[in-house]
RNA sequence: GCGGACGUGGCGGAAUGGCAGACGCGUUGGACUUAGAAUCCAAUGGGAGACCGUGAGGGUUCGACCCCCUCCGUCCGCACCA
């Protein structure tokens, strides 16, 4: 069989008869079945979008013909970086290159074979799509979820541009090799932080893999411990954030980010121009340097001196880049003998050790960064732990001076981007007015085509004076437009509920339409979205619940990653090992099936592993043999359903066995062994076949039932040869085969038969012993009888259908 | 540094605590062919053998690839979060 050109058949029949999409009228149970979606950047579909679609399609279209009403929808991530970057370098425009890469790619996902419901089909820089992704940003703004603030951004002198952190490569600008710099700007934010905790406890309720919900769990840092404030001889007060209260009594003294609002108010006129200096040092430092725990810690005497409100002691307040502006409240009170980090510095810098937590039952050497008992702190010593920080932190409390905060590493999420490609912030700057949104009635904020998009210092839509000069909303006045874009992650925080309803001009969604397909039952993707789009969408899911448009808290109530193929070679397929398998070539060679096929068999899904050449040999070489056993039982014409032995029972053992497993198989996504247990039931056909006398009926029966079987996994190929031996509509209209108990059901089992944990041998023992029966079925056995006489037998241990172990003296 | 995952034949990989290596590749032998390709059949963890084998070492158990502890290696994530 040409697969090549039966695949173009039936892929047009499939789409004449309309048969893969969802279908509104029936009242099947829903399953929304998921794949991330496309992203344009480069021309052609590569071996790991095949390895994410190609078994995931098997899987829907397995569910479908289990009965399921199945929407599966495709479609492309279209803004971003790399289309932006790539017309910088060629002049070609990233709307023209993103449309032509989405149509070669809409022809290769087609000639995959998918069951996609293209009628759903959304491309995110479309208009119809990115004023929705701007309605979104004026829905959050309206919640109090997206507001503007300063911070610091990757900064590049010599471009003058922002970066984004990918773009800096070991602290300098990738494309001018100058050094990045930290620069203030004022920036959009979604608060993302204020859904934390619930973002946190709703992991419980997800059947995700466990390693993403940890990494969602770490990312998200929840952590429980004390603020404490510090009053200063200025009058200031410096508020601290600790989760180690219990050695408030050692601590001796007290650091600030260089960041923090007080760094230079608090520095003494002496110290005042070594303060500034530092400051200005730290600034250069890029994020990726400055965080590195390995690097030496570096910092700098404010002169001013702060008071620890539990013991009266007076301490120095200095400025220090390990602390952290961005987490808890940018200071921290320092405990150099019972902290790593305190203790370096102190050591560095000459400052006290004071030791306040002895270790229970043991010597202890500092820094002692455990829980142990408190000593050297009045009241408190002898307490030890948990029990220690409550009591001070109740002390704390008490004397007005702070109490127990629980903080989050999770931070708000910085949407702006200093770029062209993307959807434009929805806002308009007025002198008199402020920012101001701009109104529903106004969307899209169109995006501009003729733009210079050539980095020359400002964002892109910043220089094209038809895009920025506009009237304020509010006042009437000349106003501007925000000149940046939203990162391309909004866009996919929220495009499987346009899938729901994707032609919607009044709405994202209707409510009505996402509540029949959503939440999404199964999503497949890579692992690499763990703490990005996969927290954001989350977060997005439940902002709009709570604005009042969904009634569900999660999006995606499964999650399967699937692994990575690797080049031949092992490593990860890139141009600069020259070790790219383009799935083009094979699937011109041998057709989408098998290429299918083999990527189902030859790896562990969510594993992945590297790829190889003689795989998808062996897998053509199953089809092949799949083909001629089923077309040549189809031309046998005898009806006859005698006779019915022992070799008509292995057979339909076979058949029911494999129906049942792969049943089981594809549910799981263990595509691997679901293949193998077609092979298996292959291998029983041609042994039956080889069988003089022949129950002719069952053979078609089972044959017919192998087409079934393969059918999610090779649709085209299963289809032809539905068609050859005389089936009507397509496999996927089948119901999937049912598996028959009784024909599973064996009359005797063949059982390991141990003697103290050894095998023996083997034995064919009834089904219908009972335990008794069983052990003295063994014991009856020659061999076994041999080896025990005169012995006593202590112990017998009977696994129903599998092994005795019998435990002799 | 912290956290997680993984480690099984020559290779990809299977095994609810119960016959380790399903299925496939490769290899070897045979059949069919003038010959080869293709196909089909058989064998294939190691060892001549008793036996030995799931990274190494311990433990729990009648029984451990599977559970527990220690170590080694590979990969991934986070990385001064106080």
């Amino acid at each position: 069989m040409d697969l090549k050109l039966i695949e173009k058949k039936w892929q047009q029949r499939w789409e004449k008869a309309k048969l893969h999409g969802f279908d509104k009228k029936s009242d099947a149970p829903k399953l929304y079945v998921l794949e991330m979606f496309s992203y344009p950047s480069g021309a052609k579909l590569h071996v790991g979008h095949w390895y994410n679609y190609g078994p995931a399609d098997s899987y829907a279209r397995f569910k479908r013909m289990q009965g399921y009403n199945v929407f599966q929808p495709m479609g492309f991530d279209a803004f971003g970086l790399p289309a932006e970057n790539y017309a910088i370098k060629t002049g070609v425009h990233p709307k023209d290159s993103t449309e032509k890469n989405i149509a070669t790619m809409e022809n290769q996902l087609k000639a995959m074979g998918a069951m996609f419901d293209w009628s759903a089909e959304i491309k995110t820089c479309g208009e119809d799509y990115y004023k929705w992704t701007q309605w979104m940003f004026l829905q959050l703004y309206k919640k109090g979820l997206s507001y503007r603030k300063e911070a610091p951004v990757n900064w590049c002198p010599s471009c003058q541009t922002v970066l984004a952190n990918e773009q800096v490569v070991d602290g300098v600008c990738e494309r001018c090799s100058t050094q990045v710099v930290r620069k203030n700007l004022t920036q959009w934010f979604f608060k993302i932080t204020e859904y934390a905790e619930e973002l946190l406890t709703g992991l419980d309720t997800l059947d995700w893999p466990e390693k993403t919900k940890n990494m969602q769990r770490n990312w998200i840092g929840r952590s429980t411990g004390c603020e404490i404030e510090f009053p200063c001889e200025s009058g200031d007060k410096i508020r601290v954030y600790t989760t180690r209260c219990d050695t408030v009594f050692g601590v001796t003294y007290v650091v600030l980010a260089p960041e923090h609002p007080l760094a230079r108010k608090l520095a003494t006129p002496e110290q005042l121009p070594a303060v500034e200096a530092y400051i200005e040092e730290a600034s250069k430092a890029n994020e990726i340097e400055r965080l590195s725990s390995t690097r030496e810690k570096t910092g700098v005497f404010t002169g001013s001196y702060a008071i620890n409100p539990l013991n009266g002691r007076r301490v120095p307040v200095w400025l220090a880049d390990y602390v952290l502006a961005s987490y808890g409240t940018g200071a921290v009170m320092a405990v150099p003998a019972h902290d790593e980090r305190d203790y370096q510095f102190a050591t560095k810098y000459g400052l006290p050790i004071v030791k306040v937590i002895e270790k229970q039952g043991g010597e202890t050497t500092l820094p002692f960064c455990e829980d142990g008992i408190v000593v050297g702190s009045l009241d408190f010593d002898g307490l030890v732990g948990e029990e220690a920080r409550d009591a001070i932190a109740t002390q704390i409390s008490k004397l007005g001076k702070g109490g127990k905060k629980i903080n989050y590493r999770l931070r708000d999420w910085l949407v702006s981007r200093q770029r062209y490609w993307g959807a434009p912030i929805p806002v308009i700057h007025c002198p008199n007015c402020g920012a101001v949104p701009v109104p529903e009635k106004d969307l899209p904020v169109r995006l501009p085509y003729d733009v210079e998009f050539r980095p020359d210092g400002k964002s892109p839509l910043a220089k094209h004076a038809g895009f920025m000069e506009t009237v304020c909303p509010v006042c009437g006045k000349p106003a501007q437009r925000d000149p940046d874009t939203l990162d391309t992650f909004v866009c996919s925080s929220w495009y499987y509920l346009r899938y729901a309803d994707p032609n919607n001009e009044k709405a994202p969604f209707d409510r009505a339409a996402a509540d029949r397909l959503l939440p999404v039952d199964t999503y497949v993707g890579g692992a690499e979205h763990a703490c990005m789009h996969l927290l954001y969408a989350r977060f997005f899911t439940k902002a709009l619940r709570d604005m009042g448009y969904l009634d569900f808290d999660e999006p995606f109530k499964r999650l399967v990653h699937q692994g990575v193929i690797l080049g031949p070679d092992g490593n990860r397929m890139s141009k600069s090992h020259g070790n790219i398998v383009s799935p083009d070539d094979y699937v011109n060679e041998y057709g989408a099936d098998a290429f299918r096929l083999y990527l189902m068999f030859g790896f562990s899904y969510t594993e992945g592993g590297p790829w190889n050449d003689d795989g998808i040999k062996a897998i053509a070489r199953f089809l092949d043999r799949v083909e001629k056993i089923v077309l040549k039982i189809g031309g046998y014409k005898a009806k006859r359903d005698e006779p019915y032995g022992a070799e008509e029972k292995a057979l339909d053992y076979a058949r029911n066995f494999a129906i049942s497993r792969i049943a089981k198989d594809l549910e799981a996504f263990s595509f691997n062994t679901a293949v193998a247990r077609l092979m298996e039931f292959v291998n029983a056909l041609y042994k039956y076949d080889g069988v003089e006398n022949k129950n002719v009926s069952l053979l078609k029966a089972a044959a017919k039932d192998l087409i079934l079987l393969i059918g999610p996994c090779a649709p085209h190929f299963a289809d032809e040869l539905w068609e050859q031996t005389g089936g009507k509509g397509f496999v996927l209209e089948q119901p999937f085969p049912r598996e028959d108990p009784e024909a599973l059901r064996l009359d005797e089992k063949e059982y390991a038969v141990q003697i103290n944990s050894k095998i023996v041998c083997k034995a064919m023992i009834p089904s219908d012993l009972d335990r008794d029966a069983v052990e003295a079925f063994v014991l009856a056995l020659p061999e076994i009888a041999a080896r025990t006489a005169g012995k006593a037998v202590k112990k017998c241990v009977v696994v129903p259908g599998r092994l005795v172990n019998l435990i002799v003296g």
